[in-house]
DNA sequence: CCACAAAGATACCGATTGGTATCTTAAAAG
DNA sequence: CTTTTAAGATACCAATCGGTATCTTTGTGG
């Protein structure tokens, strides 16, 4: 298990390099030995384009076959780089994560204040509809639905990837704090909740209906609501 | 492709009635010739089973076979009732849906006021968590998730019940404010998504970390959002 | 009691699934 | 150059998939 992404936000993002030191050690001991065939290149499209698929069509209706397809690699070279189809699925996962927390960490870096970073984070989740940061809407809720007790990996993937969000946005709450720029007696704990689950469910509805009606309105409601514990 | 289950809320609930009323007129001339091994009792457990299986392994990796094992009957049973799996995974989405309102229905009809009313919507979601109506989680939520391009009738069907949610939620809004209950100057399709929106995300979290902490610190929100709207 | 028709069981189909053993190719090292 | 070894291609596997044609069973009306 290959788990090298990080939260978008400082405090998250150090606890998880720290978390993840020693797997990130191995990796690089690994790619000392430059391969022949650039091997980490096609791993890489291997993951891009499963990323697509997966995300897009569901783990368990996507087939090795769809994937060689997408790939024009074969099943002997995709089985090199994954021992099963688990493995690619979660390593999927945890790919996409990355791309989503990284496109997410651009947004807020910019940004000055507590108040400005969860405005751009309520903004990113609005770009999933019209122009999403990876195609089929968010990797963690589809992992989370697909994943049963048949697929412990996977779950347990989709677990850390949701710590991760809650604890960026508890980092950012915290900082705000601090800096005097949200009001420190308000439940940090229920608004990271509030602002993760409204907008994961506003981009279910949003996507199935097709239009950005319902995502719009729970943007609106969550800037006003930031307002008031804005100091 | 047939459609008998309605909202949870009076208004609602009729206008779904008038819209399916002749689908049900259809239904009801042909459950007149009584069957000869209780056809439309072999149809109704294999919804049931289908249902859980559906909703907690997920529409494509449920196989007939497994459907098979789960009610004891054969694939020549199966395919007598449903022309294909499709048309399967769309009735037994429905009537879980069914399931789901008839439930909700149940819960919210003895309230009084639309304040109550709604509590007890909220509650009906935590719920989902200790004591599911149903196994595996929202059915709503599963199929839009499940539902791409590739699923046309899954996915119409899940905006059916989104849109039977929605308008069940306005529905009590719109009569709160007709009684006094509620403020008549508020956003009600706002607050109808909000209402929806996180609580489908909180369910989401809460089933996949297998605590509670998610689903009630978002209720006790939506609690105290509530008090601010009512008079 | 018998004929009829619907409900359900059985046996099979081609296609596809995840997975693997084996072979070929290509690039780096000496 | 040759040797070596990892990367990738090929060919195959048993199992399972959704689906169907055909047969048997069962309850009902005449």
């Amino acid at each position: 298990m290959r788990l090298k992404f990080k939260g978008f936000y400082e405090t998250s993002y150090n606890k998880w390099m720290k978390m993840t030191a020693k797997v990130l050690l191995e990796i690089r001991y690994r790619s000392v030995s430059l391969c022949m065939r650039n091997s980490e290149a096609t791993k890489e499209t291997i993951l891009k384009r499963s990323g697509i698929l997966f995300n897009t069509k569901g783990y368990k209706a996507t087939s090795i076959s769809n994937i060689t397809d997408a790939t024009g690699l074969t099943k002997g070279a995709i089985y090199r780089h994954f021992t099963n189809k688990h493995e690619l699925e979660l390593e999927t996962l945890m790919h996409l994560s990355t791309i989503m927390f990284e496109k997410l960490r651009e947004r807020i870096r910019e940004k000055t204040t507590a108040g400005e970073k969860l405005r751009a984070v309520f903004k990113f989740f609005e770009s999933y509809i019209n122009s999403p940061p990876v195609k089929g809407g968010c990797p963690l809720m589809n992992a989370a639905v697909e994943a049963d007790d048949a697929h412990p990996m996977l779950r347990k993937g989709a677990v850390k990837i949701l710590t991760t969000y809650r604890e960026s946005l508890l980092a950012i709450l915290s900082n705000g704090i601090k800096h005097k720029q949200i009001r420190p007696e308000i439940d940090k704990e229920m608004y990271a909740t509030l602002f993760f689950a409204s907008l994961e469910g506003a981009i279910m509805m949003s996507k199935l209906t097709g239009n950005e009606n319902d995502i719009k309105r729970t943007i609106t409601f969550l800037e006003k609501q930031l307002k008031e514990i804005e100091v």
